[in-house]
DNA sequence: CCGCCGTTCTGCCCTGGGCAGAACGGCGGG
DNA sequence: CCCGCCGTTCTGCCCAGGGCAGAACGGCGG
C-alpha cells in the first residue's frame, strides 16, 4: 500500500525563490504520518490517543496546520516515541530529500523505482512525497 | 563567557508530570540561540536578517514564542544555515538531556563542572541550561 | 449495500503570533 | 559619572490561525 501526497502548494509557490528544503510543518508532518501508519494506527484512534480531533492531526499530518510544542509533545506521546527521536527522523528526512535532489541528475531514484521496492522516500519541489507502508 | 538560562516556567511545573523531555519551543529556541552566539552575531543584527523584530525572536529563543515554520525558515536562512542542521542538533541537543539525565546519579556532569572546561550542555528539570561562548 | 478510513469543508471561539513603542538592567569604555 | 550597545520584559494591539464540532465527501474492502 503506497500512499502518494503531494507537498502543500505553500511549498511548490516556493520553487519560483529556489527553497530548497521543506518547511518544518511538513517535514514535521510526513514523519508523523510514516511513523503512525508503519505502527499500523489509524489517524482516529492516534488523534484519541493524543488528546485531538482526528481531523486536526490530519491536517498536522498533511502540513497544513502548525501544531503547538503541546501539541507535537501529545501526538509524540500517543505514537509512543520521543521528541528527540521524532527530530532525529526529520533531520534524516530532510537530508534525504536533499540527497535525493542532489543525485537528480544522475537518474539514480529513478533506477530505484523502476527496481519495483518498496520505497520510504520524501521528496519536495515538484515531486512526490512517497509513503510505503 | 558563559551565559546562564533556566527552562521556561512552563517546563519547571510539568516536573511533577515526569516530562522526561523539553517542548520543542524550547529545544529549538536554545538551540537557535546557541547556533547565533556561536557565530557571534546579535540578536539585533540576526532579527534584522530574518526580517523579525528583535524582541520576537528573544523571545523565541527563550522558548517563550511558538513561531510559524516560515519563521523558523527565515530565522534558519539569517543563521546561513539549514532546517536539516538545525534539527540534527536539536535532535543532539535532546539526546544530551537524556544522557545527562541518566548520568546524573553517577555524578558524572557534576565531575565535568569541576574540571572548570568549557561546556556546551543542555539540561532541563530544575537544572541550568548552560551556553558557553 | 455497508462500515471504516482519511480528507475536506464550514463555521466558530478565542488564543496567541508578531508587532511597535517603551522601559529596564547589564556591561564595557571614555 | 555618562554613553552606547546589548538583550529582555512589559504593554497594548491587530488579526491570523490554532483547534474544534458537525457534516459531507471519496476510496476501499467485504
Amino acid at each position: 500500500m503506497v500512499t502518494v501526497s503531494r507537498p502543500s502548494p505553500s511549498a511548490l509557490s516556493r520553487a519560483g525563490k529556489r527553497r530548497p528544503e521543506p518547511l518544518w510543518r511538513e517535514a514535521l508532518g510526513n514523519r508523523l504520518r510514516l511513523i503512525r501508519t508503519h505502527r499500523r494506527l489509524t489517524l482516529a484512534e492516534t488523534a484519541e490517543r493524543a488528546g485531538i480531533s482526528p481531523q486536526y492531526l490530519s491536517e498536522i499530518e498533511r502540513g497544513r496546520k502548525e501544531p503547538s510544542s503541546e501539541m507535537i509533545a501529545a501526538i509524540v506521546g500517543a505514537l509512543g516515541m520521543s521528541l528527540v527521536d521524532l527530530t532525529a527522523l526529520v533531520s534524516d528526512d530532510l537530508r534525504r530529500v536533499q540527497v535525493v535532489d542532489l543525485s537528480r541528475s544522475t537518474g539514480h531514484e529513478r533506477g530505484a523505482a523502476s527496481a519495483g521496492r518498496d520505497l520510504d522516500r520524501t521528496v519536495v519541489e515538484n515531486r512526490v512525497w512517497l509513503v510505503a507502508a
